[in-house]
RNA sequence: GGCCCCCUCGUCUAGUCUGGCCUAGGACACCAGGUUUUCAUCCUGGCGACAGGGGUUCAAAUCCCCUGGGGGUCACCA
């Protein structure tokens, strides 16, 4: 395409810039027009996308003083649930990411379902069809399949044209007003929109790809999502677009509307898309996608928030760990990454163990008592009546721990019978293993019976390494099959601390229990 | 397939706009040591990338062109 002037020559509706106030006069007041929003469809769970997207959103306003908008974007009646909008709400409460307007908060410019601002809409189809923007196309499904269809057979798919495209005003009129159904399509004029995105940069896309698409359906009543997010967005001030890339060639399409209307768009900003393992748009396929999942494993919230944060933004390329502060204090759109990013569960699992690592044992614990009480360890009652030794337990386990939800598995020994500890085949070929086992074993009971050994872990410890010297063995001879007897697992905290946890009484039938079923032969 | 976007270690990324400080830095993962009674934590070290090819330049990961690869999107879904 020689010598064409680049974008200088686009036609008037098709080009399209940022309004931007020059002097600084206005400077604070734009500043605090800032206003962004999420528009999630209350279909199926809350995806990890949304989240991310909905967190750089909030972020950026929060960075700049903004309003972040939550709006329902329920157009699609036949796959609405009430249960995934409240997923939704629930699930980016969760995470933090408090909004300022939205269909629980209410705010200036209510409703905030989109289903409740359809009369508006079509309000504004109707002023479009009015000043020609757009105009009625009765064709019928019918019709449309077999242009597909022909399209199909002929390898090429050129954008849509309606066939009502040049109908004469009157005759549409007259054919509307005889009760003929059409549906509203736009009329795409012919060149192409190019816009600043925020993310990408310069973004030029030929109109001739684009589709008189529809904006309200046959039947007049039901606008479409691409016509509606434009109205609303416009009505409620956005100021800023964050979106995943998946938009991106969308963006021609509200841009046409903004300038049909004769107004100022919003400035766009295409964030890159989580992709699986596998490079594809994150999904179900290769691993778990809802937050719900990942809420229900138990990864702190604040590792999820700094996880997903990473997904395209870096604080300085050194430190991966950051907290929420931080991110909205170093948040530039600016910033953002291209490419998209592959999700790597590892990573997040070790993020998760970063965060966890950090609690006090109250917080840990609280966090991990739900899991307690769902595998039926204690009830409530008695969690609370021995919070204080679960508090002990609590930290001598946080160093093992990733996931809140692994919590039971390290303390579930406590619950069995001193005579039914179940053991771990590694730890128990462990202690198996040593010879002098049993014996080491029955010496330490005696030790512990007469008091030549006792005192508080520490002490204990130590005098039981001396002890252990004196009976001309090593410390492993008599470790492993206490360890055994004690909590049937292969590894875990200090044996003396866990003793101490268990109570003396407890861990001596234990070892009396493991002395008899290590001295006969595994079965 | 058309169009659009993207391309630094296996993965997330810093560096790219404003060429030189980059014999490319950090993190996860992996490997090897150390610490520990064990597991985990923790510490130390290692492995490992500018997609390829042309240009421009004294100098290119950074600028330009071509090729290749990946992704997104092509609905009266959102």
């Amino acid at each position: 395409m020689p010598g064409e002037g680049c974008c200088a020559r686009a036609p008037d509706v098709s080009s399209w810039a940022p309004k931007r106030v020059p002097g600084g006069a206005q400077g604070n007041a734009m500043e605090s027009q800032i206003r962004v929003r999420i528009a999630p469809s209350p279909t199926g769970t809350v995806h990890l996308g949304l989240c991310r997207t909905s967190l750089f959103n909030w972020a950026f306003a929060r960075r700049h003083g903004g309003k972040f908008i939550l709006r329902i974007e329920d157009t699609d009646h036949g796959r609405n649930t009430e249960v995934s909008e409240k997923a939704i709400l629930d699930g980016l409460e969760w995470l933090g990411l408090d909004w300022d307007e939205g269909p629980d908060k209410g705010g200036p410019f209510e409703p905030y379902h989109q289903s409740q601002r359809v009369k508006r809409h079509l309000e504004v189809a109707d002023e479009l069809l009015k000043s020609g923007h757009a105009y009625r196309d009765f064709s019928t499904p019918e019709e449309l399949d077999a242009w597909r269809a022909a399209q199909e057979a002929r390898k090429q798919r050129e954008a849509y044209r309606g066939k009502d495209r040049d109908l004469d005003a009157a005759d549409s009129q007259a054919r509307a007003d005889g009760g003929e159904a059409f549906a509203i399509r736009f009329r795409i004029p012919e060149g192409e929109s190019s816009f600043k995105d925020l993310v990408r940069g310069d973004v030029t896309i030929p109109h001739f790809e684009i589709d008189d698409w529809v904006m309200v359906r046959r039947g007049g009543e039901a606008p479409t999502y691409n016509f509606v997010v434009v109205c609303d967005d416009f009505d409620m001030k956005i100021s800023h677009v964050f979106r995943g890339e998946e938009h991106l060639v969308n963006t021609p399409k509200q841009l046409l509307i903004y300038s049909a209307l004769g107004q100022t768009a919003p400035e766009f900003g295409h964030l890159p898309l989580m992709l699986g393992t596998d490079r594809k748009k994150l999904s179900k396929r290769t691993g778990d996608t809802a937050l719900g999942d990942y809420q229900a494993k138990g990864y702190p919230k604040a590792a999820i928030v700094n996880f997903l944060a990473l997904q395209g933004w870096a604080l300085d390329g050194e430190n991966d760990l950051f907290t929420r502060d931080q991110f909205v204090g170093a948040f530039d759109i600016g910033d953002v990454s291209k490419a998209g990013a592959v999700f790597d569960p590892k990573k997040f699992l070790w993020m998760a163990g970063e965060y966890l690592r950090q609690e006090s044992p109250e917080e840990l614990l609280d966090h991990c008592l739900p899991y307690v009480l769902e595998d039926g360890l204690m009830t409530a009652d008695v969690a609370s009546e021995r919070r204080a030794w679960l508090l002990q337990v609590a930290a001598s386990v946080q160093d093992r721990l990733q996931l809140y939800s692994e919590f039971p598995d390290w303390i579930a020994h406590f619950f069995a019978a001193d005579d039914q500890v179940s053991y771990d085949p590694k730890a128990e070929k462990g202690a198996r293993k040593r010879e002098r086992g049993v014996e080491l074993l029955g010496g330490f009971l005696d030790a512990l019976d007469s008091g030549d050994l006792s005192g508080d872990p520490a002490a204990l410890g130590s005098a039981t390494k001396e002890w252990i010297t004196a009976q001309d063995a090593k410390i492993p001879e008599l470790f492993q099959p206490l360890r055994c007897a004690l909590t049937g697992m292969p590894g875990g905290p200090d044996i003396f601390e866990t003793m101490d946890l268990l109570g003396l009484d407890r861990a001596k039938a234990r070892i009396r229990a493991a002395m008899d079923r290590l001295a006969t032969p595994a079965s």
